[in-house]
DNA sequence: CGGCTTTGACCTGCGC
DNA sequence: GCGCAGGTCAAAGCCG
């Protein structure tokens, strides 16, 4: 298990990054690490601003809702479909420095999708691992701040080798 | 010829 | 209940 696969849990930046992939992580920062259980949505709002990286604007979309009204939902025993967490998806977030969002990590991703999201005016492409049974899925955005920084997100843990 | 990219449509969850 | 936004899938086309 001393793959690389656990870079996305890691916490000191001088990993293997630059092991094999052409592409020099010289200027990289993570803004967000956190594990899928219990997390509530809002994914950029408290992960992202714990390394200088403004989260501002996030709700521009729905900024007009009051989101901070008292939401204390007593019954949270609703039995209804009870979905639960079959595995734990690790997400982590990078904001890399670079004019092309094909960054080689190490690993071979396929496009599966492109979507215009609300928040920046740059399109969002969502990657998949190629290799089969790898449940690891990425997804690509530009900073709406900043056009030269990549917003990479990851989500999974790979469970193989690099390639 | 195979694999990957592209693009639109479809599905799901959440807010109002 | 409806509408919006995000996320995923699938068919077609392109490139190596």
């Amino acid at each position: 298990m001393s793959n690389r696969n656990n870079f996305s849990a890691q916490e000191s930046p001088e990993n293997d990054f630059s092991d094999q992939s052409n592409f020099e992580f010289s200027e990289y920062l993570m803004i967000g690490q956190w594990l899928d259980e219990d997390h509530p949505t809002s994914m950029a709002s408290e992960t992202v601003q714990n390394s200088g990286y403004q989260a501002n604007e996030v709700d521009e979309s729905r900024g007009s809702s009051s989101q901070l009204g008292g939401s204390n939902s007593t019954g949270e025993n609703e039995s209804g479909s009870v979905r639960e967490r079959q595995e734990v998806r690790e997400r982590v977030a990078f904001k890399t420095k670079s004019e092309v969002e094909i960054l080689d990590d190490g690993f071979k991703w396929r496009k599966y999708g492109k979507k215009m999201v609300k928040n920046s005016p740059n399109p969002r492409n969502y990657y998949k691992c190629s290799v089969e049974g790898c449940p690891v899925k990425k997804r690509v955005e530009r900073d709406r701040d900043d056009p030269r920084f990549v917003i990479t997100t990851y989500e999974g843990v790979h469970n193989h080798m690099s390639l």
